[in-house]
DNA sequence: CGGCTGTTTATAAACAACCAA
DNA sequence: ACTTGGTTGTTTATAAACAGC
């Protein structure tokens, strides 16, 4: 009831502390910062050699891991962890930024100021993110569109400290098989999938780890509409394990691994909370099999992942289309 | 019936004789291009001089414009064109790529090789456009959805030789009155917004002509699905007035004009074929006034707009929003 | 294996509407 | 009131990573 208020506050930057010095100064920091679109790119102390070794260590997550490292997370991902971190399950812009730089030091340190471009531009794009204004009017907040909300926390994305999960021991290779079979190939060999575990005090499990410059789908049972204890703020320190895996590690600068999300295909998302699908059908995609493409949203459902996205049919989403662009028509 | 085979096939190209030279040669032009992530930049012969004078001519429309000259069309836009060209109202990805380059010289001959991943982008993006498979499903077509086209051609973008155009004359100011009030200020006066018309023969006429670094909204009376004369193929030598005004003249190198859609405020798009609004209204923007932003727009219909956005009530999409990017949850 | 088609994420940027100094 | 600059939102443009064929 009144904890969110703690867990969106600004409190809790003792693991800061291990930052390289400053970094809490009001303006010092990043001196040539025009104020939102320029790279930064070397956080003054911090600096981030690319290549070299990077041999399929996976296991050497340092000092700098937990900071200098992109999570792998979507910007989408993390603004739901931020919003269902809190009790009302809605957050303002500014607290967003704000829960994500807490809890990813890459953000707050290391990422361009575009990233915060970014994050507004996900919560526009995306109609999962629905802006309400409060009661008086005076403050707007981003929520998530109930029937879209899987309830993802950060929580739910770390590895145990050992080995069998809450819910589901070793998931975490039983879904690419399906189409991932020979898509290794074109990868410089290390299948590496589930090699990271070792170090970590309490890594963070990427929703989709990237095996090489893919992404190793993890099963994640949120059977109810679970609100798990508001994320308990990780002591980053430990976080952000990552998937780095053999060839290119991506380090942090260049190659902005996106990670695309690998749909399960068949069984309509075990786990996941099955939402009123509409279903409807109408079949146009070029195969049906589990091209995922547009026809068949429905089997291909990522974590967030609406559920309910027959397409086609009825309840596609007319929306956001329109805008031609630059006009407003006439003759 | 058949002579939409005839409007989407790659002939007439009698007008593209007046290119520099060659551009008809398989791969000579533009040696390096890589697949389609490069700079081609230089078109070989066309060189594009930026700055320099740029004193609110708008009549200069000399040899280059139409053909280094972006069009005022965003990719949706033009893709609506290009699709609603045929009598079946429906084109292949490779037609549509044609039918753009053969009615925009621009991105046949000047714009990057990207261009092409953008449509794909746009199509894939937009809900508005779907792809359906031919009864054999070996072709896939992508269409407009139906409750979302307006039925837009080029042809209704062209002004008309004279003044009066076919339905409404000169509406192209009575549009933004309502918010462009002092929006005008911080742009460097020169308030022209139906300057051009002077020595096009034809012109373009963007939908969304830009006073500065803003857009003109300009009617559109689209009565009924009317399916114009699948567009006439214009001679493109002389279309592509487009709307450079005064200060910054944007040339077509650095500066990728954006146009934003300016939205007409209150009356729901008058002269667009109303379409059955879902309506639901659930009131969240900041300010309800005119803010266009997510919670009224429905009001805001620019042209490619879909009436039907109640937005929050119900209807919304759900879908695309999903995808967290790199996950399959697990846990 | 390479190109084409599709889908999705990341970034940058243009603007609009607010808002606080 | 008015201006100025920062913040919040929306939308378009591009590049790119991948998946499937
Ligand atoms: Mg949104
Ligand atoms: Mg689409």
């Amino acid at each position: 009831m009144t904890s969110c208020a703690l867990d969106n506050s600004l409190t809790n930057i003792q693991w800061l502390g291990r930052m390289s010095s400053d970094g809490l100064s009001p303006s010092t920091v990043k001196q040539e910062m025009e104020k939102e679109n320029q790279t930064p790119v070397q956080v003054e102390g911090i600096k981030i050699e690319e290549d070299s070794s990077a041999v399929a260590s996976t296991s050497t997550s340092s000092w700098q891991d937990s900071i200098s490292e992109r999570p792998p997370y979507s910007y989408m991902a993390m603004i739901q962890f931020a919003i269902n971190s809190t009790e009302k399950k809605r957050m303002t812009l500014k607290d967003i930024y704000t829960w994500i730089e807490d809890h990813f030091p890459y953000f707050k340190h290391v990422a361009k100021p575009g990233w915060k471009n970014s994050i507004r531009h996900n919560l526009s794009l995306h109609d999962m993110f629905v802006r309400e204004t409060s009661a008086n009017g005076k403050i707007s907040f981003w929520t998530i569109h109930p029937d879209a909300n899987r309830y993802l926390t950060l929580d739910q994305v770390f590895k145990p400290l050992d080995a069998g999960s809450p819910t589901s021991p070793e998931h975490s290779e039983s879904q690419q098989k399906r189409h991932i079979s020979e898509l290794q190939k074109n990868l410089g060999g290390s299948s590496c999938s589930k090699t990271e575990t070792q170090n970590a005090r309490r890594k963070m499990k990427p929703l989709l780890p990237r095996v090489n410059s893919y992404l190793v789908p993890i099963q994640f049972p949120v059977s109810q509409p679970l609100v798990l204890q508001s994320s308990v703020k990780v002591p980053l320190s430990v976080a952000q394990g990552a998937s780095l895996n053999s060839s290119e590690t991506g380090r942090s600068s260049k190659r902005v691994r996106i990670a695309p999300k690998i749909l399960s295909s068949e069984e309509p998302s075990p786990f996941l909370p099955m939402l009123p699908v509409k279903e409807e059908s109408q079949c146009l995609g070029r195969k049906e099999k589990e091209t995922k493409g547009q026809a068949d949203h429905i089997t291909g459902a990522t974590a967030g992942d609406l559920i309910l996205n027959p397409k086609e049919g009825r309840f596609w989403d007319p929306f956001r289309d329109e805008h031609l662009g630059r006009e407003r028509v006439s003759v």
